[in-house]
DNA sequence: TAGATTACCGCAAACGTTTGCGGGTTAATT
DNA sequence: AATTAACCCGCAAACGTTTGCGGTAATCTA
């Protein structure tokens, strides 16, 4: 019981009354060996199930074939479906994957590194925790393994990066308010902005600026993290502006929801008297009561073109920083009922 | 450039002008080595920022701690929980796990199993694909590796099973509806029940016997399977039943805000006309209006639990099918406003 | 004081694979 | 016929770790 069949490279060989390294050669099609050598190793191999000893050979080549991956969170959607894409491609590949959860802890993220670094992972796919103010520590790894920021990601660290085009969704989504005839539009934002943040609300000011309406920093709501929760307290607060937006342009669905539930028990028309907008296309924004009008993130793009330039990175070693790149995957505006005045 | 440091027990051997085999044994405290040694080649390792390679070692002991996963799907929020925990669980264990999604392919799944025996995992944690009927491929695999069933379980399959308690749950979901006077309650369920679904509607059947409530076998309906939209379609074919049910026990929270949308459309009032209990506790049932009642699943305590036993298994090798055991999660009912009448 | 323990430690083999090097055929070239 | 080239294959070392076995010196026993 528990008995695992091992078939080696030795078996083969004594089969078929060859050297070890005639096998191994063989299976790689070594030109060294002729073809009926190599069709007969084959045909053996498969007969005998035979699988290389991954370990026997990541201890020898210092190749694993693993590749590791740090996230702060893998609960919310738009993570998940990132890492699906990220397996469903590793494994197409022939890499596997180790993926690792940092819970929001730059602590903890930088100890997961290290466990990558010494588990022997041929590249990592990173997604920066919140608080990652500091890059020194990361930018130590990313001169001993291939690494990739994706999602979450910091311009301070030279390598490359693949997001969504935070800025141009934004100024999208905001156009969207504005073509459809809003006049105050607001924005739930980050207080001191993340990445993704920052570029959404630059977004949001471009549109503003390239459709001539005036900047109103009473529109600019800020909230440290945006979670429903807080979603809810900042349109509680829109409550008390005297001069109430007639748009919000909510910088996640989260934050949008609880916002439209505050307005909703407010008995505050959406979208005649105020239009909502989110951003991630969750399974939320489907479900609530109207349907919400939201940026499509497509998390599987990001997760297959993510590992694609790792491996990419992992066959052709970088020589020098200037080879990194940004790579910004486009997203949608998906308009639902929430923004446009009913049928 | 990409250069990782690599140090060995040799350098520590050469720096301290000990054998390798000593530093070996003192790293892991053997007997045979006096304490000074010990302290010493401690120190050093530290010193030299040594760690094992990993990959030496599980090429030599056959031990690599390594877990692997296979689950249908991570994108749901209840799997992905139960993953999260499995991650740190694991972590805590001094293990890391390879993730792996079948996407629900049978073909898929088994292809995966085998992967993960190549790669040399020291056990496997498995959640089955919906066709798994032929369960042969897989207790094949029981004998060459520790394997434990989670979430998506088969009784065919011989050994430890971590599950909820999905009838006991069922029960008290029904029971709280006759608790607050339903008096015809339907349910929604799988046409050729999953594991899950059939001991949901046991649970069912059990609470309407129990409550001395008839059997009405038109308040049963099914379908393949039950994503949001079959709850849509179930829920209209409700509204042609001339007697129609006064509570709904839905097998899914999905289904069940599927069918709340089609009912709010037809301004059947919900809780007072028609009750509705979902299942799972999804973000979706928070979010929806009215908030709908469900059974929350305890995912992290299932994966904690799930990974907990498979450690304990590859420590101590079963040695018969007599030792494994099905271990049920206990769940809780969160009543909310889709099943009680309002303040 | 001789013999027997005990406490420490090193030698070397083994795990399965890859690969540089060298050797032996056979066929082609001069 | 002799040289060369092309082709095919095996030997053995190496990767870093673990571990059975054996050896030495110190300590203990009688």
């Amino acid at each position: 019981m528990k008995k695992r069949q091992t078939v080696t490279l030795k078996h083969i060989a004594e089969a078929l009354n060859l050297s070890i390294s005639t096998v191994s050669r063989s299976l790689k099609n070594h030109k060294d060996i002729s073809k009926e050598t190599i069709a007969l190793v084959h045909a053996k191999a498969k007969e005998l199930n035979y699988f290389p000893n991954i370990f026997a050979q990541g201890f020898r080549k210092h190749r694993t074939h693993l590749i590791g991956v740090v996230v702060p969170n893998l609960t919310h959607y738009y993570s998940s479906t990132i890492l699906e894409a990220i397996l469903e491609e590793a494994e197409k590949k022939g890499y596997h994957v180790i993926i690792t959860g940092s819970k929001d802890s730059y602590d903890k993220q930088i100890e997961l590194l290290n466990t990558m670094l010494h588990l022997g992972v041929d590249g990592i796919l990173l997604s920066l925790t919140r608080d990652t103010y500091n890059v020194d520590k990361i930018i130590k790894y990313i001169e001993q393994v291939p690494l990739i920021l994706f999602d979450k990601v910091s311009r301070k660290v030279p390598c490359t990066q693949v997001i969504i085009d935070d800025e141009q969704a934004a100024f999208n989504a905001v156009k969207h308010l504005i073509d459809t005839g809003r006049k105050r539009i607001a924005i739930f934002k980050e207080t001191n902005d993340s990445f993704n943040s920052l570029k959404r609300y630059e977004g949001y000011l471009r549109a503003l600026k390239t459709n001539n309406l005036p900047f109103d920093e009473s529109l600019v709501y800020s909230s440290k993290y945006i979670p429903l929760e807080q979603g809810r307290k900042l349109a509680e607060t829109v409550l008390k502006n005297p001069q109430r937006p007639d748009a919000v342009f909510c910088i996640t669905d989260n934050c949008a929801v609880g916002a439209m539930q505050v307005f909703k028990k407010n008995n505050i028309k959406i979208p005649e008297e105020i239009a909502i907008v989110g951003f991630s296309n969750s399974l939320a924004s489907r479900i609530v009561n109207p349907n919400l009008t939201t940026v499509d993130q497509p998390g599987s793009k990001v997760g297959k073109t993510a590992i694609n330039y790792l491996i990419d990175e992992i066959d052709n070693p970088k020589e020098n920083y200037m080879d990194y790149k940004t790579v910004e995957i486009k997203t949608n505006l998906i308009v639902r009922e929430s923004s446009i005045k009913n049928d």
